[in-house]
DNA sequence: TATAATATGAAAGTAATACTATTATTTTTG
DNA sequence: CAAAAATAATAGTATTACTTTCATATTATA
C-alpha cells in the first residue's frame, strides 16, 4: 500500500501501557523490535528481559512503558485491530454500492498483508504472523472479563461493528451479522494458522483461496437471506 | 444421553501420557478432578501441585502420569474431540438421508453439551467449558509442528475430516469442504466464548439461535453451489 | 547556565512456577 | 510372605515475571 497519508498514528487506549510507546524513542524501538521478537520466537517464549537486552536497554525500562507483557500483547493486537479497521474505512468509504463495498471489506480483512509506508516502525507482515500464531491469547485468559470492562477490547469490537453493519446495509432481514462478522474476522486468522500448520484441514492454501472462501460464505449466507 | 453402550472408552494417543490416568483409580481421579479444577480456575492458574492436593495425592504422583500441565490440557481436548466423534457416529451412522445426517451432525457439534451417563468419571458440561474458555492453547503453542507430527491431534484431524465428508456428500462440486468443516468446529467454540464474554459480538445468544446460525450458515454455503 | 525534574540503566531481590531427583512408605501380586 | 510396583514426602533447581533501590544520563526551565 502506498502512503497515503502522512503523520497518521493509530490510537490505542492508554490504560493499556503506562507510559506511551510513541511517546519516546525507546518506547518505539520496544515495539518495533518486541514484534520482530515475538514473530521470531514465538510469545510464550518472548520476555521483557530478552527485549531489553535486544534495544540496548534493560528489563526496568520496559516495565515503565508496560506493566506486563501481556499488557504488551493487547497493545500490538489493539494497533493491529486499528490498523485494519483505518484500512477498512479508507478503502471501502468512497464505495456507495453495498455489495461492492463489503466485497471490498472482505479483502481487506482477508487478503495476504502486506507493508504499510504509513507506519515506520511497524511490520505489519510480522505483526500479521504475531495475530495469525498468537490470535486468542488477548482474551483467552482468566481476566477477560475485567479487562473488557477496561476497554481493551474496544477497537476489536467497533471492527466487528463495522462488518456487522455492512452486512445488514446489504441484507437487512439477516439475523446473524455479529456473529458472521466475528466468525469472519476470528475464521480468517484461524484458516491462515491451519494453511501453515495444519494443511489437511483447510481448502485455503490454493492461490487466492483463502479470500475466495470467505466472499463466498458471507454472500452465500446473506443472499436471498429470509425468501 | 442416556446409556446406550457400556464398557466404552474413547481412546488417546498414547504418546499423550507417561501412563495411562484409565488405568488406576488414581489416575481417573486426575482426570475426574482435573476437570473441574481447570474449568473452575482455568488452566493458567491450574497446576499440578493444586491438583495433587485436591486429589489427596501429590505434586509427584502426577508427573508419573503426565509429562506436564500442557500435555494434560492435551489429553482432555483429545478426549473431548473422541466424544465428539463418538457422538457424531452414533447419532448419525443410520441416516441415509445426506442432508439430514449433515443437518443432525451439526446438531451433535454446536448443540450445548450435556452430561452423558456412558462415562461416569467424565463431566463433559465441565470439559465442554474448557474447550470454549481455552480452545485454542493446546495448538498455539511453538512446537505445534513437532507435536503434530507426534500425532497428538490425530481425532482433531479425523473429526474434521470426516464433517468435511458429510458436506461433499450432499454437494460434491463444493470447494471448501475442510474449510467449511474446521469453520464450524472452531467457530461454534468461539460463539459460545462470545455469548459468555462479548454479547455485542454475537447474535447466538437467543434460544437456539447458535445452532440455527451454524445450520444456516453450512447449508446456505453449499446450497446450489456452482450453479 | 545552573538546577531541578524526568528518563533510563544496572543490579539485586522475591515469590511462584514447572519441573527433577531421591528416598520412604504403602499396595499389589505371584 | 516376599518381591515388585505404585505412590507419597521432601528437597532441590532453573526460570520467569516481576519489584525495589539507587545511580547516572538527559532534558526542561528559571
Amino acid at each position: 500500500m502506498q502512503r497515503l497519508i502522512h503523520n497518521l498514528q493509530i490510537t490505542v487506549n492508554p490504560k493499556i501501557y503506562l507510559k506511551d510507546p510513541e511517546s519516546s524513542d525507546l518506547g518505539k524501538r520496544m515495539v518495533e523490535e518486541g514484534i520482530q521478537m515475538i514473530a521470531e520466537i514465538g510469545f510464550d517464549r518472548f520476555t521483557f528481559k530478552k527485549l531489553g537486552g535486544r534495544i540496548g536497554s534493560n528489563e526496568s525500562s520496559v516495565y515503565r512503558y508496560f506493566e506486563n507483557k501481556h499488557k504488551f500483547l493487547i497493545y500490538l493486537t489493539s494497533w493491529y485491530w486499528g490498523w485494519l479497521e483505518y484500512r477498512l474505512v479508507v478503502f471501502t468509504n468512497s464505495i456507495s454500492d453495498p455489495a461492492e463495498k463489503l466485497e471490498k471489506a472482505l479483502e481487506v480483512i482477508t487478503m495476504p498483508v502486506e507493508t504499510d509506508a504509513a507506519f515506520e516502525h511497524i511490520d505489519e507482515v510480522a505483526l500479521n504472523k504475531i495475530m495469525v500464531n498468537e490470535h486468542s491469547k488477548p482474551f483467552l485468559t482468566a481476566e477477560v472479563d475485567r479487562e473488557n470492562k477496561e476497554g481493551y477490547f474496544e477497537i476489536y469490537k467497533r471492527l466487528v461493528a463495522r462488518l456487522s453493519e455492512m452486512i445488514l446495509e446489504l441484507q437487512p432481514k439477516y439475523e446473524y451479522s455479529h456473529s458472521l462478522a466475528s466468525t469472519v474476522l476470528e475464521g480468517s486468522l484461524h484458516q491462515y494458522f491451519l494453511e501453515s500448520h495444519f494443511p489437511s484441514l483447510t481448502d485455503c492454501n490454493r492461490e487466492g483461496a483463502h479470500t475466495r472462501y470467505f466472499k463466498h460464505l458471507v454472500f452465500a449466507s446473506i443472499d436471498g437471506y429470509g425468501k
